[in-house]
DNA sequence: ACCTGAACACCGTTCAAGT
DNA sequence: ACCTGAACACCGTTCAAGT
């Protein structure tokens, strides 16, 4: 017998592709980049998925794991130095680090997860195995470059999320160069206003301290990061 | 006409105090210590203080300033270097990092709080001055200066946010020193199995990565970042 | 001016029940 | 094995109403 005419399925839409993880991590990603990481709730992305939250836990242990996983894929689009040219290893690395800000920052809050999380997942295990490679060959001493891709680590992620701060929070729809401006100056002038007797240096800075955008900031810090892990270095490869 | 025996008053205890924006960031801090950061809600301070979440709007605008709040309440604990040494800038900046690393340490989360934060209230613009204090006496130029108060206040946030993050998540009333090292012999477990072809390095430098404990990384990161930051004096002061 | 109850529009996670 | 509805125990913020 065939079915008679204006039935409808008893469900709406169900999800044309069968849950999986994958499928999960991608739409929350999906959700991430266009609505940023608060925006992911287990709620948010069963609903974009046509399900209830309560079905994501058959693929994913819970709000934790689907961030961390959510942080290991967007790691996989870091392009990793192909060969390592010990000559070079200072640059390389700075190289790195810049694309590795790159990827994170195409991606809004992600940075927050990889703030205090030891790496695990393989593409974030791929990133600090190509840090130590450059350091190692370029003859920082083992203890130093363990330490140093620690510290590097938390630099391009606390910078990543001091960049998206500023953007993040603008109030839906507006030009973001313009807001951020418009925040920098309101800031110049709060400092300029200040009590001169207790915060001298502060007044007096308010240009320097005001100046730098975010592209400043990281390559200083990266410089002086890198400074200081060279100066650990037994027989410079040059 | 006295009271008839029996009578109960309205309510069961209606705060003693009344409220006040004090005493609401001393209850919030007072969470805080006990129950980390997340424990912190808006509902949670109200009940403490024997009222509704609604009544926090009138001292406070919202989640976040009081977080704000929170944060320079706690930043006032900080002790700030009686007198500039030229001579020794670079010490005294040191035990600052040191000391504002202990007074946030001493608070668990409070540091994310910080994080991607502008200081402008009255605590947090002292530390900040008297860092850049110490810098200008040591002769780093303004722009090196002002970009590295950004910097190593970057490292310092980050850094207690780790710390606290191996000892945050810690199954409620169990010896935080064994549960650290229980945690790290996980991870060297972890990194020992990994497949060495694709990750020769980690796991030829288990011991290195897994070794330093929270003092460690952070007198060393300390160090790397004075070593840069001093690269930068014109004419030093010795 | 300050405080409140109630409501609004959300959370993460669990669990018994279904297929 | 996978999926679901419903429930549990929460959120931040608003707002009309009270004092």
């Amino acid at each position: 017998m065939p079915t008679p005419p204006g039935r409808k399925p008893r469900r709406a839409a169900p999800p044309r592709q069968p849950l999986t993880r994958d499928a999960i991590v991608a739409t929350a990603i999906r959700v991430l980049d266009t609505e940023g990481l608060d925006a992911v709730t287990m709620r948010r992305v069963a609903q974009e998925l046509g399900t209830g939250p309560a079905s994501l836990y058959a693929h994913v242990s819970g709000k934790q794991e689907l961030r961390e996983l959510m942080l290991d894929s967007v790691a996989g689009e870091i392009r990793l130095p192909g060969a390592v040219d010990p000559a070079r290893w200072q640059e390389q690395l700075k190289e790195l680090a810049g694309e590795i800000r790159r990827v994170y920052n195409t991606h809004r809050d992600i940075s927050k997860v990889s703030m205090g999380l030891v790496p695990t997942l393989p593409n974030m295990l791929a990133v600090a195995e190509a840090q130590l490679a450059l350091m190692r060959a370029g003859g920082v001493p083992p203890r130093i470059a363990a330490l140093a891709v620690d510290t590097v680590g938390m630099f391009i992620d606390a910078d990543a999320y001091e960049d998206v701060v500023y953007t993040a929070n603008l109030p839906a729809g507006e030009d973001p160069w313009e807001h951020f401006h418009k925040y920098i100056e309101e800031v110049r002038q709060y400092f300029k206003a200040l009590p001169v007797d207790r915060y001298p240096n502060i007044v007096a800075m308010v240009d320097e301290l005001t100046v730098a955008g975010g592209d400043t900031r990281f390559e200083f810090g990266i410089d002086i990061l890198l400074r200081g892990i060279a100066s650990y270095v037994e027989r410079p490869t040059s």
